[in-house]
DNA sequence: CCTGAAAATGAAAATCATTTTCATTTCTGA
DNA sequence: TCAGAAATGAAAATGATTTTCATTTTCAGG
């Protein structure tokens, strides 16, 4: 975890919910720090991958970014506005787990979400 | 609807699932069709805005398409040699709808997916 | 049949987020 | 202190998608 890293996660918190790389940079540089476009996204990068900041999609294709909640989960997403909410999947771990045994496979993972049209759209 | 999104259609129903903008022009090239990219891109925007298409993003951030209620299945997949066994995906559905339901998203589709190793590596 | 306006087409250029390159700077630990 | 490793960022490259624009096709009326 170096300088940049923290840099990201603290406006991160700040904001408090998603944004993009290219929004994170910006409130970065508004925000008198000195940092690269480059170096936003290769700590987003690591601190994705270490599990700290949770990635997906708007519906143009952008990535945006999140600090992690705290558990596994799974997202509801709006195809519309984008906005997400964190569901319980322990249905899916259970079909995962039955899946991988019926067919032998194992150190099994998995990905689901689910999209559709919020209450609000 | 024109010849173009015709065509579109066509390969769309023979792929069965998702499918890039751009793979599906490799597609119609491979089989003779003269189309272009671009129109691919046109054919694709006017069947989504017509509800006929549903469009989606892959992690890497591209467009996929699928014909709206093609019924689909999900995939066990092997990180090791990459081969892939359908499997049946009744649980995700139930848990699809009844996430979407406990907060009120219509018009629900899902994503799920499962890697893991296979018997044979 | 014509004819011309509207729609469709596609090659090439533009766009834009993201990644890569590469030269430079900052750390770190011996 | 010093050398090698890691981090940095400007600029170039990448790749999907969109836009531009000149050309071709379609088609309703004459």
């Amino acid at each position: 975890m170096n300088k940049s890293e923290i840099k990201v996660i603290a406006v991160l918190e700040r904001v408090g919910g998603f944004a993009s790389a290219q929004e994170l940079y910006q409130l970065l540089q508004r925000s008198g720090e000195s940092i690269g476009l480059t170096t936003v996204y290769r700590a987003l990068q690591s601190l994705v991958s270490d599990k700290i900041v949770d990635q997906l999609r708007r519906e143009d294709g952008e990535a945006i970014y999140r600090l992690c909640g705290d558990s596994h989960h799974h997202h509801l997403v709006c195809k519309q506005c984008g906005s997400t909410v964190e569901i319980e999947g322990s249905a899916i771990e259970r079909w995962t787990k039955a899946m991988a045994e019926e067919h032998g496979f194992r150190e099994v993972g998995h990905t689901a979400e689910i999209f559709g049209i919020c209450p609000a759209c």
